[in-house]
RNA sequence: GCGGGAGUCGCCCAGCCUGGUCAAAGGCGUAGGGCUUAGGACCCUAUAUCUCAGGAUUUCGUGGGUUCGAAUCCCACCUCCCGCACCA
C-alpha cells in the first residue's frame, strides 16, 4: 500500500478547521499556554524552522489530550531592517538575491516585482510561512494572529516601552556602532559587502599627554603600561594635523581626524605640523614626568591617532624600535632604558627583550614582531602581575588591574574611549568604507542593573528549563548582560512615544508580546479598535492597576468588554511554555524573562522555557551557498507532513542538532504505512481468557504508556517516539512468535487494544496519519479529541506475567546459545527446573540481600546467609551462591524487585505448558521439562542438579 | 579571553541526568542466506577478542579518584565545535 500523504493531510486539516478544534477560549478546564518565538518573514521557512514549531505543536497536542484547555497562537515579526536591505538589493537588481528568490524559494516573478517595497516581502513570506504551518498540521488558533506593525500591536508596544521607562528600566547614553558615512546609517551584517559583521573593539583607549596648549593623544589596548612609558613614537615621514576637538587642540594624523568626526565631537583642522617639529620635544605624562617624542618607522598614521606610546620593557615593537635608534647612536634614545612594570612567570625582567631575542627579530619592520606581540600580550594579560612601579596598583593581576587603572585615568580626564573596527576595512553595500560612530542619546534597556538581574535570577530559579542544563547558561547570560540599545533609527516597527526619531528595536518589541495574544482576537474580530487600546486600558487589564471606570472612560469601551478581556488575560497568563531555538538563549529568551519580571508581578512570570537545537541536512549545516536548504512546503509536498515531523523529532533529542536525511524519512514512511495497514486489519473482537503471553504483553503495554508519558512530560520526544514506534516492536515480535507457536487465532482484540493506545500516543507526533489510523480502527470521533492513555496497573498480575515470560525467554536464549557454541544439531532437548527448597530459600535470601542491602560481594552475602539459621547450610554450597549472585547480577532492577515482591511460582508447570510450543517452533524438536526431584527423570549426564531458580539446567542431545 | 557543548565497538549515533538489565540500542556498511528471470525493494542471520555447554577477556578521548560495582559520579589533561550583542 502506498499512502497519499497530502490527501490524508488535507482531509484532516479540513476537519480540524471545520470543527474549530484549536480555537481556544477560556473555560472551566485548567489551561496551558504554549508559545513559540514568532518568525521573521524574510524567507520561506525551511525544515530547521519547522523543528521548533513541531516540538511546540507536539507539546500542545499532548497537553490537549491530557485534558487541558490549550492555547497555541502565532504571530509574525515584521519589525527590523533585513527586509529593507533586501528591497534595496532587489531594486538594484542584484543577481545573487534574485537568483535565490527564483531558484531556491520559487517566488513567482510578479511577486518579485513588488519586492522593492519592504512590506511586500514580509507580506509574501508571511503567507508562505503561514500556509506551511497549516500544512504541517500545527494546532494553532489563527484567530489571534497579528503582525508586529499592525496598529493594535503598536499600541501595545507603546504601552510596554512607556511602562519600562516609568519603571526606571530605560536610560540614555552613548554607544558605538558600525556606520556608513555615505548612507548616514548604522550598518549590520546584512548591509555590508560579503555579509561581514562590523566588529567594534571597545577595549581600545586614548590617553592624553600634554605639551603646552597641545594635547598629544595616543591609543592603546593596555592602559596599565603608562607606568612603563619611556617615550612617544611618531612616524618621521608624516605631516600631522593640529585639530581643535571640542575645547582642546590635538596633534593627530589626518586619518585620525576623520575618524573622530564620528565620535560626537566638534572637530576642526586648523593647521599642519610636520613630524620634524614634534620629534625631540618633551610631553608631560599623567604624573608630571617629561617624556621625549622619538621617530619610528613602524608607526602607521592610519592606526589610532598616528601617535604611539612606547613601553620597551613589555612591547616587542617598542623595544626593537628603541634598539634600532640606539644602534644608530641616536642621542636622546641612548639615554633611555626600559622600565619593567609587569612580573610574569616564565619571563625575566625585560620580557620584550627576551622574546625579541628568542625569535631573532632583526629590526622594527620584522614580521616576527606581530607574533611576539601577540604571545607576550596574552601571557602578560593572563599571568602577569603589576609591580611596585604601578603605585597603588602594585601586586594586582594585570587582567583586573587594567580595568582599575582605566577607571582611574578616566577620572583624571586623561583617558577616553576610542572604539575601532576590529575587522577593518568593512565596506557598506554602497561601496563606502564603514567607520565607528558614537551615537549619543541612544536609549538603553538597563540590563546591567543589579536589582533587575536579581529578579531575573529569581524567575530562572523557579521556572522549568528544558533541557535543565541550560539553567547555568541562562544565569551566566544574566551575569554578563549590560545596557542594551532598545531603539534604532531605521527599520519597520513602532516609534518611541517620547522620542519619535527612534524606532523600538526589534528584539525589544518582542519580549512580552505573548500577553498580546489574549487581546488580539478582540481586535481581529472588531470588538475593539486600536484606538480603544489606551494606556489605562492596558494598565487595568495587564497590571490590574487603576480601575475599570478609568479604563472604560479613556478607552471608550464598555466595562463588560474590558472585564471580559481582563478575565481572558488572567485565565491564560502566565505563559506555561515558551519554545525557541538554541540561538535565542543569549538574547531573546533572556530578554523575555528580564522584561517579564520588570513589568509583571510574580504570578505572571513565565513557567517554562524549552530550547531546541538546529537542523542539519545530511550532516551539513544548511545554508544558501551550499544549496542544501529545503523549503518546508516543498518537503511536505514531496514526503508528507507527518513523515517530516517524525524525521525531525526522531533524529535528535532537544538540544542536539538534528540531522535530517531522506533515509530516515523513508524509514518512517514505511513504518507508518505498515502500522496503518495493521490498523485497517484489526477488529475490536472480544478478548477471550488471557494466556500467559497476553498478560505479559498487556503489562508491557502498561509500562510503555508509563515511559512514554514520562518522556513527553520532560519533552524527551525522541525517546517517547522511539518507544512507541520501535522499542515496543521487539516486545510485539516476541509476542507474535509466541502466538504463532501456539497457532492462536484469537488475539485480534488484544492487538486492537494495544494499537489503539499506540495510535493515541502517536497522534501528537503524527496527527494526520493517526487520525486515519484511528478511523480505520473504527473508533468514534477524532483521536486528537481522545484522552491520553492512562498508565494503570489494572487487574493483570504484572509481576508474575513479566518474570515468567522472562524466564521463558532466557531459557530459549540459553538453548540457542548452547546450540551456537556446540554446533549440535539437536534431536532432543530436556529442561530441568529446580525443586530443592533449600536452594530456593537461599536464592530468596540472596535476592533480599542484593536488592535491599545493595550488596553483591560474595563474602558479605555468605556471612549474612550463615548468620541466619534458616540458611546456614549455604556454607556447603559456595559454588551455588557464587552462581546465583551472578545470575541476579545480570537481571534488571525491575525484575529483581518483582521477584522479591511476589512469591515463587511453579516453574515446572509454567515451562511445561509454554515451552513446548515455542521450543518446537524455534528449534524444531520436542522439549521435555522435568523437575529436579521427579522420580521418572531422564538425566543421563547428571545435569539436573545444576538447576537453579529461574535458571533451569539444560540437556541437548 | 569569557561562556556553553562534544569525544562510544568500520562509519553515523543512542545510553550519562537517576551507577548494576552494558560487549553496550538503532541506522549505514560488510558477509552469508531467503525471495526474485535479473536488478531494486524486502526478510532472516552474523559483524571486539577467545571459547565445541549456556562461559571468559579487554573495551566507551587520556590519566587519576570515589564505589562491592563506572560509558554513567568527581578531579586533571588532550582534541574538536558553537556564541560573545544592538543583529533577526
Amino acid at each position: 500500500m502506498t499512502i497519499n500523504w497530502n490527501e490524508i493531510e488535507t482531509k484532516w486539516q479540513n476537519k480540524w478547521a471545520e470543527s474549530k478544534d484549536f480555537e481556544t477560549n477560556p473555560n472551566e478546564k485548567p489551561k496551558k499556554f504554549i508559545t513559540v518565538a514568532y518568525p521573521y518573514p524574510n524567507s520561506p521557512q525551511h525544515i530547521g524552522h519547522g523543528r521548533t514549531y513541531t516540538l511546540a505543536d507536539v507539546h500542545a497536542r499532548f497537553y490537549r489530550m491530557q485534558g487541558y484547555n490549550v492555547l497555541f497562537p502565532m504571530g509574525f515579526h515584521y519589525t527590523g531592517t533585513p527586509v529593507l536591505g533586501m528591497a534595496k538589493r532587489i531594486e538594484k537588481g542584484e543577481k545573487e538575491i534574485l537568483d535565490g528568490l527564483r531558484n531556491i524559494y520559487h517566488v513567482p516573478e510578479e511577486d518579485i516585482k513588488t519586492f522593492v517595497e519592504p512590506i511586500k516581502i514580509a507580506d509574501y513570506f508571511h503567507e508562505e510561512i503561514k500556509s506551511g504551518m497549516i500544512e504541517m498540521g500545527y494546532s494553532i488558533d489563527w484567530r489571534r494572529e497579528f503582525t508586529t506593525i499592525v496598529p493594535g500591536y503598536q499600541k501595545f508596544i507603546e504601552w510596554q516601552i512607556t511602562t519600562l521607562k516609568e519603571n526606571g528600566r530605560i536610560i540614555q547614553g552613548s554607544h558605538p556602532v558600525g556606520w556608513c558615512p555615505k548612507d548616514q546609517n548604522p550598518v549590520s551584517q546584512h548591509d555590508t559587502m560579503g555579509d561581514v559583521e562590523p566588529k567594534i573593539d571597545e577595549k581600545n583607549f586614548l590617553i592624553k599627554f600634554k605639551l603646552g596648549e597641545f594635547i598629544f593623544p595616543v591609543t592603546t589596548l593596555r592602559p596599565e603600561t603608562i607606568f612603563g612609558i619611556t617615550n612617544l613614537w611618531v612616524n618621521p615621514n608624516t605631516i600631522y594635523k593640529k585639530v581643535t576637538v571640542d575645547n582642546e587642540t590635538w596633534i593627530i594624523s589626518e586619518q585620525c581626524a576623520h575618524k573622530i568626526e564620528f565620535f560626537e565631537k566638534h572637530v576642526k583642522v586648523i593647521g599642519d605640523i610636520p613630524s620634524s617639529e614634534i620629534i625631540g620635544q618633551y610631553v608631560i605624562n599623567h604624573d608630571g614626568r617629561e617624556i621625549p617624542v622619538l621617530p619610528a618607522d613602524f608607526v602607521e598614521p592610519g592606526m589610532g591617532t598616528g601617535l604611539v606610546m612606547s613601553v620597551p620593557a613589555h612591547a616587542p615593537k617598542d623595544y626593537q624600535a628603541l634598539m634600532d635608534l640606539k644602534a644608530g647612536n641616536h642621542e636622546l634614545a641612548s639615554k633611555i632604558e626600559p622600565i619593567p612594570i609587569i612580573v610574569t612567570e616564565g619571563y625575566d625582567e625585560y620580557p620584550a627583550k627576551q622574546i625579541c631575542e628568542k625569535l631573532r627579530v632583526s629590526n622594527q619592520t620584522d614580521e616576527k614582531l606581530e607574533e611576539a606581540t601577540k604571545e607576550l600580550y596574552l601571557k602578560e594579560f593572563t599571568d602577569g602581575k603589576l609591580n611596585e612601579k604601578c603605585g597603588e596598583f602594585n601586586n594586582e593581576n594585570v587582567q583586573f588591574g587594567r580595568d582599575k587603572i582605566r577607571a582611574w585615568l578616566q577620572e583624571n580626564n586623561t583617558l577616553e574611549k576610542f572604539p575601532v573596527l576590529e575587522n577593518s576595512p568593512v565596506h557598506c553595500r554602497c561601496g563606502a568604507e564603514c567607520v565607528v560612530k558614537i551615537l549619543n542619546n541612544q536609549w538603553f534597556l538597563n540590563y546591567g542593573d543589579e536589582e533587575w538581574k536579581e529578579l531575573a535570577r529569581n524567575c530562572f530559579n523557579e521556572m522549568n528549563i528544558l533541557p535543565s542544563n541550560l539553567r547555568t547558561e541562562f544565569k551566566k547570560v544574566i551575569e554578563w548582560l549590560h545596557e542594551r540599545a532598545c531603539a534604532r533609527q531605521q527599520g519597520l516597527g513602532t516609534k518611541l512615544p517620547w522620542d519619535k526619531d527612534w524606532i523600538v528595536e526589534s528584539l525589544s518589541d518582542s519580549v512580552i508580546y505573548t500577553a498580546y495574544y489574549t487581546i488580539s482576537r478582540f481586535v481581529n474580530d472588531g470588538t475593539v479598535t486600536p484606538e480603544n487600546l489606551t494606556r489605562e486600558f492596558f494598565d487595568y487589564i495587564l497590571l490590574d492597576k487603576g480601575d475599570v471606570k478609568l479604563a472604560a472612560s479613556t478607552s471608550k469601551l464598555s466595562k463588560d468588554i474590558i472585564n471580559t478581556m481582563k478575565k481572558e488575560f488572567q485565565y491564560f497568563y502566565p505563559v506555561d511554555s515558551r519554545h525557541s531555538g538554541r540561538d535565542l538563549v543569549q538574547n531573546h529568551l533572556s530578554f523575555f524573562v528580564l522584561n517579564h519580571v520588570a513589568i509583571f508581578e510574580k504570578k505572571l512570570w513565565p513557567q517554562e522555557i524549552v530550547v531546541n537545537g538546529s537542523v542539519m541536512m545530511d550532516g551539513a549545516k544548511m545554508s544558501k551557498s551550499m544549496g542544501n536548504i529545503i523549503p518546508l512546503r516543498t518537503a511536505i509536498k514531496d514526503h508528507g507532513a507527518d513523515p517530516i515531523r517524525l524525521a525531525i523529532i526522531s533524529s535528535a533529542e532537544l538540544l542536539q542538532d538534528a540531522d535530517f536525511n531522506m533515509e530516515s524519512v523513508y524509514g518512517i514512511q514505511n513504518k507508518l504505512e505498515s502500522l496503518l495497514e495493521e490498523c485497517s486489519r484489526l477488529k475490536n473482537e472480544p478478548i477471550s481468557e488471557l494466556q500467559a503471553e497476553d498478560r505479559w504483553i498487556l503489562s508491557k503495554l502498561q509500562s510503555m504508556i508509563g515511559t512514554v508519558t514520562e518522556s513527553l512530560e520532560k519533552m524527551r520526544l525522541r525517546e517517547g517516539l522511539h518507544e512507541i514506534l520501535f522499542s515496543f516492536e521487539s516486545d510485539l515480535s516476541w509476542y507474535n512468535k509466541r502466538v504463532e507457536a501456539k497457532g492462536r487465532k484469537d488475539v485480534s482484540g488484544i492487538l486492537y487494544k494495544i494499537n489503539s493506545a499506540r495510535v493515541a500516543m502517536l497522534s501528537p507526533f503524527a496527527p494526520h496519519i493517526s487520525e486515519e489510523m484511528w478511523e480505520k480502527l473504527g473508533e468514534d470521533d477524532q483521536v486528537s479529541k481522545s484522552a491520553w492513555p492512562v498508565h494503570s496497573k489494572d487487574e493483570i498480575d504484572a509481576a508474575t506475567a513479566i518474570q515468567s515470560e522472562s524466564l521463558l525467554k532466557n531459557t530459549i536464549d540459553d538453548i540457542a546459545n548452547i546450540l551456537k557454541v556446540t554446533k549440535i544439531d539437536p534431536k532432543k532437548i530436556v529442561i530441568y527446573v529446580n525443586s530443592n527448597s533449600m536452594k530456593s530459600k537461599v536464592y530468596r535470601k540472596i535476592l533480599g540481600i542484593m536488592v535491599v542491602g545493595g550488596q553483591n560481594n560474595m563474602g558479605v552475602v555468605m556471612k549474612e546467609l550463615i548468620a541466619d539459621p534458616e540458611t546456614i547450610e549455604a556454607k556447603k554450597m559456595p559454588d551455588y551462591i557464587q552462581k546465583v549472585i551472578k545470575d541476579l547480577h545480570s537481571e534488571s532492577e525491575e525484575i529483581k524487585n518483582m521477584k522479591l515482591e511476589s512469591d515463587l511460582f511453579d516453574e515446572k508447570e509454567f515451562l511445561s505448558s509454554e515451552l513446548a510450543s515455542i521450543g518446537k517452533k524455534e528449534f524444531g524438536v520436542d522439549v521435555t521439562v522435568y523437575s529436579e526431584s521427579d522420580s521418572d527423570i531422564y538425566d543421563p549426564k547428571g545435569k539436573a542438579r545444576h538447576a537453579r531458580p529461574f535458571k533451569p539446567a539444560i540437556l541437548i542431545e
